[in-house]
DNA sequence: TCAAAAGTGTTAGGCTTACACCCATGC
DNA sequence: GCATGGGTGTAAGCCTAACACTTTTGA
């Protein structure tokens, strides 16, 4: 195929992005991870991503690469960070524009493709050894989603358009790792006018049934407070 | 000189940094900028930046650019966010990695270079027409600024190593465009345990000599409360 | 009737905010 | 002695955090 016909009068790097795609599964936050089909690093797990084309816009490359090579889409995504090393990638210079993304933990099937011998989700604590530098990638996604947690509606990107207070609860206690006070917790969250009774109610198992909730402006991730 | 030697199997995107340094100048937030000698938007102004070496670090480059062309370094420096539309820079793709920096208001007189017909302080408030996105990076590194005045002790990189808490509230004021209170400001900043008296005295004035305080440790922008 | 999760208020303490006068110096 | 900025404490209100029992349902 192409034969290193694209030349400059300078060195160029080459531009990936890469994608943190988090997700609470079995009550656990998780991260989706493929499995490397080609060298280098071939048979490691690594973040989701690919090259940029040169007429794409980046977090455009991300979406992309996230669906060619996990199946997954329609999800929230922001920019984290930018990794340039001159020693990170073992090919030749490589720039990653990593981004950060969540989603819904139901129904996020991933499947396998040409780039990525599979993909599956891990819990963020049992990680496997990581290709490149993306363990250092995760980590810093990872702090990026626990900080955001207190001063934006990020949560609300975690759970379905339509929740329990409950479920929401069990959001933000998964990703701080504590429990939380029920009664303290649902004054606060309805304190801030950021949802709203659907009217409906969740009749599901032997108990109680509990109203369901929704984003009063679902399309966006606010900053509050 | 180099006549397009350096090829490769897929087009590559040029990678450059891009700076916004701020500082404080006669009371009011002002930020650097450079007028271009070259085309394209030769004569107009811009962000200190330029392409990055390929065995450079992307740190490395921003801060070697903002030395080259205004003769500046030592700064707080940390990235901003990554620009990668693909209509940027009518040249070719350029991906523009982008810092935020602060520098102490005193005794940073820029000067010109081969890329920079000549480099000057502008109030924010007072922007001349910016060449590329630049308008847009810096609003952006304005909006990082001020909120991580709240959660942080980036603040102390606009000072002197040593400054009065009147010099420190001022800085406050001008970021944040509002009078605070001086009893609550100065009880605030010493109950962090983030600031120290030195022992000395300003006495500049015909008035109360000042107290001149340090940064416990200075090394660190650190993340309060 | 029992088990399981939903739902609901009050109080104490801590933090934030508002506010006004004396102090040390140079001229 | 006067003008200039430096330095200091208290009280009210608001927000945060702690805490336990009743409700509704399915089995």
């Amino acid at each position: 195929m192409a034969a290193k016909k694209h030349c400059y009068d300078y060195p160029h790097p080459a531009v990936t992005t890469d994608v943190v795609l988090f997700a609470i599964r079995q009550q656990t936050l998780s991260v989706l991870l493929i499995q490397r089909a080609n060298d280098p690093f071939q048979g490691m797990w690594a973040l989701p991503g690919g090259f940029l084309d040169i007429d794409e816009d980046l977090e455009s490359c991300a979406k992309r690469e996230l669906m060619e090579e996990t199946g997954i889409e329609a999800v929230y995504l922001e920019q984290l960070y930018t990794f340039g090393n001159p020693q990170r990638d073992p090919r030749e210079r490589i720039i990653s524009v990593t981004y950060f993304a969540l989603s819904q933990s139901d129904s996020l099937s991933p499947k396998a493709s040409s780039d990525a011998a599979q993909a599956a989700w891990f819990p963020i604590d049992e990680l496997p050894a990581l290709a490149f530098d993306h363990s250092e990638i995760i980590q810093l996604a990872r702090r990026r989603l626990l900080s955001k947690l207190s001063y934006s509606t990020i949560a609300f990107q975690m759970l379905p358009g339509r929740f329990t207070l409950s479920q929401l609860q069990s959001v933000y206690e998964i990703l701080l790792d504590e429990n939380l006070d029920k009664r303290n917790f649902r004054k606060g969250m309805l304190a801030r006018n950021i949802i709203e009774e659907t009217g409906e109610y969740s009749r599901s198992g032997n108990h109680r049934p509990a109203k369901i909730y929704r984003v009063v402006n679902p399309s966006r991730v606010e900053i509050i407070k």
